[in-house]
DNA sequence: CAGAATCCACCCGGATACTG
DNA sequence: CAGTATCCGGGTGGATTCTG
């Protein structure tokens, strides 16, 4: 395991930070931002934003059943949150570009692993679900 | 890393499940997955779940505003896709536990991960919101 | 203790139309 | 291309009351 000496002072903060914080306490504030993420369209973007920079359509095509309106206002969400960057080339026709902050690709590898959990139960949940339905 | 040989059949059939399954298609069943998981109630009651069977009004404490009603919601839809077993002793007064079935116990290592994530970064997060607030 | 049942205010999110 | 603006139906979820 990593010693102390591993951690610079950011990550030594943040472990700190964990001791102390608790999401099961409705007024921690880590809480909000387990409400930020907690909706599928934060869970479907965060991990699609590792890697190159992509655009607003590119998105709307990767995400399906997403709607423009969700988008733009999650992608808003984020950004204001520090985990999103948005990148306006100010050219015409626009070309606006949305990245992973640090932060942001941070949290992508935790959020990746919810998704390919997904991905590979899924066959069993609906099982289940058929089994219930007897 | 691990070998074919060390996988047993269970799991050699959801890592083919998860080479097929695509969360970012909107018609695939691993799609109901994921928004099963996306609500932030789910998020803290999974990896809450761990360890000991808990009963209803345990749960009712331990989760932070959460209500009566959100609370049954959020077992029985768990329940139903497999995640969550309701053990009802039959007792009067009554006494019902409530634990992770072993898909569920899978589930909540990768859930913990989000929360723990929320709780080490929340202070970065809230400080980006103060930052762009300028 | 562990809930079911109802009421209802809020807001999430889709559809549509418009803009620079 | 990358949005914004508006409308609006349906679902979410809190508060309250009742039950075995």
């Amino acid at each position: 395991m990593p010693s102390k000496k591993n951690l610079d002072v950011a990550e030594a903060e943040a472990e700190a930070e964990a001791a102390s914080a608790d999401v099961w306490s409705a007024d921690c504030p880590s809480r909000r931002v387990l409400e930020l993420i907690a909706n599928k369209w934060a869970l479907l973007l965060i991990p699609l934003l590792r890697g190159k920079p992509q655009r607003n359509n590119e998105l709307l095509r990767k995400v399906g059943g997403i709607s423009q309106k969700m988008l733009t206002q999650t992608l808003r969400d984020l950004e204001l949150n520090g985990l999103v960057l948005r990148e306006d080339h100010q050219t015409v026709p626009p070309h606006v570009d949305y990245r992973l902050s640090p932060l942001g690709l941070s949290l992508s590898r935790t959020l990746i692993a919810v998704d390919r959990w997904a991905e590979a139960n899924h066959a069993q949940i609906d099982a289940a679900r058929q089994e219930a339905r007897k």
